[in-house]
DNA sequence: CGAGGCTCAGTAAGCGCTTTCTACGAACCG
DNA sequence: CGGTTCGTAGAAAGCGCTTACTGAGCCTCG
């Protein structure tokens, strides 16, 4: 039933060889031919084997990303921008979602390699974790060594490693965002922090905890609460930052997902934002702005951070191996932060605590 | 650089059959050689080179699913659900986003096809364009003559196609979902319908006028916008509700995204929900009771009806081909209906026209 | 008018794997 | 003790494609 190259060449008259070029187009051949060929390429519904050309091409057509989250808007953007650089480049993009697990991302970047994909774009930040690191940096090498171009996008590549990177200002944004809090009087706040040994998650609270201490502030005088990086994580902190009555006037949660569900249980509460408490968030994702009060939040050039990981990927863009590209963060001061209010505690009514 | 078999082959004293069979398992081998060959196998590194076995083997081992956008998180659901099922079955899940263009979903069907993927998974509505439906017939048909089985999840396949389907009850849902209003009284009511031609939307909206119809009530006395399936939609839906001050006592959007953005711009204008104004949505996504009002809303079983598709998909669950599976839809009634209050054009101060 | 150049197309050698067929011992049996 | 069976492994034939390499015509030009 499935027609193969020597099938159409028979039917056609010519050689496989023949068909083969005028599928391809990478070599001369006569107007007449072109068009028997093509005539019976379509008569016989022909549908070129993808495993046959990639083994005797030692190349395929696909590029991969990996995503922690595909639900979660951060890697939505991601995703699409690289997406559309891979459709410049005729490359088709396959998503693989590891469910922010190391062991996922592994076997995904394994199956990727095994596939011959052209090229392979792990997003988002990682486990700290120095097995993953070591078995991350060996899956590259093999990539590489095989012709798989290899690119993170949100984290730097294993060290020494000839994959690109293109990494967001993670540490300088938090700093900015916690000297913005500072500025506007805050100095009791509680800090969200993404899943614990994560990059992206130490990086923010590497950033704030430089802030503060610049600002002459021991940084474990604040808050820092493990939370994830979901609206449902912000929706859950923000209620225990209300049932426990915690004293702060601020709080930056981990990026904006988060922040928007701080805010809802917040206000849920009859906690007011940003009166009584200032909410942050980060990543300046569309939501921040949908969110009453919009946020006021880091912006990550996620956007441009993906094109150029795609540019990269797709060979568009060509740059030295292991290259690591620094996108800044900026500020985006919008509703959600005020001059400090009465805090969680006095909006609830509970005697303050300490 | 890149082993192959017979460099293992070589490295361990045997053939390249003995190694393949090590690999896969499925033949005797004795165990000393087994050892061997598996210490070859990792002194050189060895990976599989998964075109020349999907080659030579005539199959894959990837799962594709087709969703229409990555980031909503409706198919953020059904994804996992499917690729759940996939990794019991050995499978890999490689996610193509759509962007919910048809080309693009016949593009990557064609990929995956050309890529001897084990098995597609369609998810979500589609155009009713004929041509679309009839480029996509072609392509199942030719899919399943390669041993690729297809399924549809939340449409149906095309007719006389060998492709499973899973189907929620939109008709249904958005029937019982109108009831609902009408018994609390509502009689203006402006429902956003999801995008023009696509099988979701008008499953839905013929659903809503059945049950208008069925009331007595002219369907076309009630207020029907073309709106989209994403919270953005929502937001500018309901801007455009208070500018135009519409006549309504109740909104029914097309998704519980959609419901999330009108709730959140009619109550930045001001506007009560639910005591001016009810708003229902559907799917009963998790972001359902995030939402302040918890949404009244439909609930569709996305996640069993996933299971369901994946065990289609791979192979798990055997069904007659062409088999219909139909997931029923219930009422979801929550806070953010109540009976008819003021209405749009009373809440925000302005003549109630008609 | 024959040599050299061009254009176009066929031949065939793989790409790295799976799998059938075959072969070789060793063990078993009557 | 010859013949059968069983367990194990090698030989080799593809899977469907790409791509040198080769060569047949035909044109051009000295």
């Amino acid at each position: 039933m499935a027609a193969t190259l020597a099938d159409v060449a028979a039917r056609a008259g010519v050689s496989s060889a023949t068909v083969s070029r005028v599928l391809n187009g990478n070599y001369p051949v006569a107007e007449a031919t072109r068009r028997r060929v093509t005539e019976a390429l379509r008569e016989l519904n022909y549908v070129v084997n993808g495993p046959a050309r990639a083994l005797a091409a030692a190349t395929s057509e696909v590029l991969g990303v990996l995503v922690n989250d595909v639900s979660d808007p951060f890697f939505g953007v991601l995703a699409s921008g690289i997406q559309r650089e891979a459709a410049e480049a005729d490359l088709l993009t396959m998503i693989c979602h590891t469910a922010g697990s190391a062991d996922d991302e592994l076997r995904y970047m394994e199956l990727l390699l095994r596939q011959r994909a052209r090229a392979i774009v792990v997003t988002g930040g990682g486990p700290e974790d120095g097995g993953h690191r070591r078995r991350t940096a060996d899956l590259v090498r093999q990539s590489v060594a095989r012709g798989t171009r290899v690119v993170f996008c949100g984290r730097e590549a294993p060290p020494d490693s000839e994959a690109a990177s293109v990494v967001f200002d993670n540490h300088g944004g938090a700093a900015a965002l916690t000297r913005l809090l500072l500025a506007a009087g805050h100095r009791r706040i509680a800090y969200l922090t993404g899943p614990p040994h994560h990059t992206t998650s130490s990086a923010r609270v590497a950033g704030a905890r430089q802030a503060l201490t610049e600002a002459g502030i021991d940084p474990d005088s604040c808050l820092w609460i493990r939370s994830g990086f979901s609206r449902a994580a912000g929706l859950e902190a923000g209620r225990e930052l209300v049932r426990a009555a915690v004293d702060c006037t601020a709080v930056v949660a981990g990026n904006d997902l988060t922040a928007s569900g701080v805010i809802a249980s917040l206000r849920a509460c009859g906690v007011r934002v940003p009166e009584d408490v200032s909410v942050a968030g980060f990543d300046d994702l569309p939501v921040a702005v949908d969110v009453v009060p919009e946020l006021t939040t880091v912006r990550l050039p996620l956007r441009s951070g993906a094109v150029t990981a795609g540019r990269i990927a797709t060979g568009t863009e060509r740059t030295a191996p292991g290259v690591v590209v620094r996108m800044p963060a900026e500020l985006r001061s919008r509703e959600s932060v005020a001059a400090p209010g009465g805090g969680l505690s006095g909006a609830v009514g509970l005697p303050r605590e300490r």
